[in-house]
DNA sequence: GGTTAGCACTCTTGGAAGTAGAGTGCTAAC
DNA sequence: GTTAGCACTCTACTTCCAAGAGTGCTAACC
């Protein structure tokens, strides 16, 4: 059922010409440019054998081969020569993050940018999500007879505000004390926890201000939310249009379609497990990646808050380069975001 | 040197035709399918005159023609037809708009998306530029021992929070006095404004706080510049790669590639001119544009704000659609604007 | 028994040649 | 000034052919 030692050099040689050339792989040249030792007549039987056991696919006859899903599949997890990157390119990661930055968004931008220039394909972040962001102090500034604005600050590096409706007389000792028992109250809690806590808070003492603490929660609510869900982050897009198998304008336009609607990115980056996940060709649940591969990771804000990083390709992705960075820019990302917390 | 009533309904004929087919437009379609009462000869012979005057181009001989930047912008100033839109067109860019949308940035969004849905091109919009924004109120609200968070709230629904460091043992009272003396000094002026009179302002009362009131004023100035500059957003990327004067890759290559970089974006919507701008082919400053043509407008956020929407498709556009559909899009967001900084 | 040379066969790719079709520009007649 | 007619031009499409790449099979070899 396995792979005899030969017959995996064969498919890891395949693998790497068709990652190179985007061409399909025939027996003389692997014969002639990886030295296996033997002649294409031999390496021509190993691969039609694993043609029959769904390593590689004919395009058609007398075409060389293209590895498929599982091929590639396989690679990735045993075959594929570990990337040492080059100094210049970690040099030029770390550098993007050296700036001590605030803004985690545009920390998020950056990631981008250097993701995709890196790699040279499409480049995929998603905003942290602060549902689980601990909230650390609410204010409620009077800003008019009718408005007030609510400012929150969290445990993960994340803050937001937002102006919230007043009813007319309503005093700034109100908005004090009102803010005043919801930090009492809230304080600690994680974004996702919120609404629970606040009603039963509004029910008892605050029962005068329902129409504020209301807003109060709800907009609470809709930043743990929202601010991770909505905030997509790209680079890199034209990069797809380099590529030989997105020169087919339909190819390239259902590619960068997945773009114009983030639900679908995150579908795409979706995931249960931790740490790197590579999804290849038709192990993508979105339809519109059934040709291409992703390789995503999450990162952290502190242990408050995550979001993930991606690059997707085309299946013939260099996933050994693309690894490295993957894992290079999560990390530092990573690091650079808690360095920002505290 | 002007063109006489038949030149002209034959230029319009032509625009027409070749914005509806994009294919080169001949003597005899012109005479079959648009009733000028004369033969395809005679329209050749018009024709030829036409192009001899710089309105018409001929990719090469024996082909139809095709209008020139000139034909294009006779046909924009003086021939297209008004274009009414369906109450249904109407009615779709109305209900985007019709819930009272508090963030500034969903509105600039969904603009962004009804613009390319409406027109079936590639639709920019420029986040409106604060630096006219008056400032109405700072905040500087305690965070932590070093930490303290600047609140603006200005006269044009534009509003931004941000971390400062502050010196360790800085009291909430000092932080009272810096924000109260800071609101006296400031507020009225606009964000372009604080900078001088903040420094005055330092040198006197607060010299004890230096620290914290560069940050402070280093920190208006970036929000009034930041905001505009940097945030762009874009619809319907992909409805440029189902053009044909797109299907080669290398081109639509080109055109996205203006995407990523904003300072582009900028380029390419800036101009002097209050209103709505048309600017076609070469009349394009940036050279990755010279393919296309741009229509564009501005919006107002109230009387303090302003920024840029605009539609950039292939120079045979259908101008008088996307025209309409600017003016609307562009007086409703404002109106949308208007309400939401009351 | 695994390996290899040899060879017939298949399929794509690219170029050449030819043809149909669209469109022009000119001329002469109306 | 307008138009029918016609020769001419150029593209786009088709067909055909040859070259090239690659396979799969067979028979010989170690």
């Amino acid at each position: 059922m396995g792979l005899d030692s030969r017959k995996q050099r064969v498919l890891q040689a395949i693998v790497d010409d068709y990652i190179a050339t985007a061409e399909p792989v025939g027996s003389r040249t692997i014969a002639r440019k990886y030295r296996l030792g033997v002649s294409s007549a031999t390496i021509r039987n190993e691969m039609s054998d694993l043609e029959e056991m769904g390593y590689l696919e004919q395009p058609h006859t007398s075409a060389g081969r293209v590895p498929s899903d599982l091929g590639y599949r396989f690679y990735v997890d045993r075959l594929m020569a570990p990337f040492s990157l080059s100094p210049d390119q970690v040099e030029r990661v770390v550098r993007m993050y050296r700036t001590r930055v605030r803004e985690i968004e545009h920390l998020v931008q950056a990631t981008a940018r250097v993701l995709s220039e890196s790699t040279s394909y499409l480049a995929l972040v998603l905003g942290p999500q602060f549902g689980q962001a601990q909230v650390q102090s609410i204010h409620l500034l009077p800003i008019s007879e009718s408005q007030a604005m609510l400012v929150l600050v969290t445990s993960a590096a994340f803050s937001g505000h937002k102006f919230i409706e007043i009813p007319p007389g309503t005093q700034p000792d109100d908005l004090l004390h009102i803010s005043r028992t919801l930090n009492t109250a809230l304080a600690g809690l994680t974004l996702d926890e919120v609404n629970a806590a606040a009603w039963r808070e509004l029910n008892q003492e605050l029962r005068r201000y329902r129409t504020v603490v209301e807003q109060v929660v709800y907009v609470l609510e809709q930043m743990g939310i929202d601010e991770g869900t909505e905030r997509m982050y790209t680079g890199g897009t034209t990069n797809i249009l380099a590529l030989p198998e997105f020169r087919d304008v339909e190819k390239a336009r259902t590619v960068l379609g997945i773009l114009e609607d983030a639900r679908h990115v995150h579908e795409l980056l979706h995931t249960d497990q931790a740490g790197l996940t590579i999804s290849i060709g038709e192990e993508n649940r979105l339809a519109e990646a059934k040709e291409c591969s992703v390789v995503s990771a999450t990162y952290q804000v502190g242990d408050k808050a995550s979001g993930r990083i991606a690059v997707l390709g085309p299946r013939r992705m260099n996933y050994a380069q693309v690894v490295s960075i993957v894992r290079l820019v999560e990390k530092i990302l990573s690091e650079s975001l808690a360095r920002s917390v505290c």
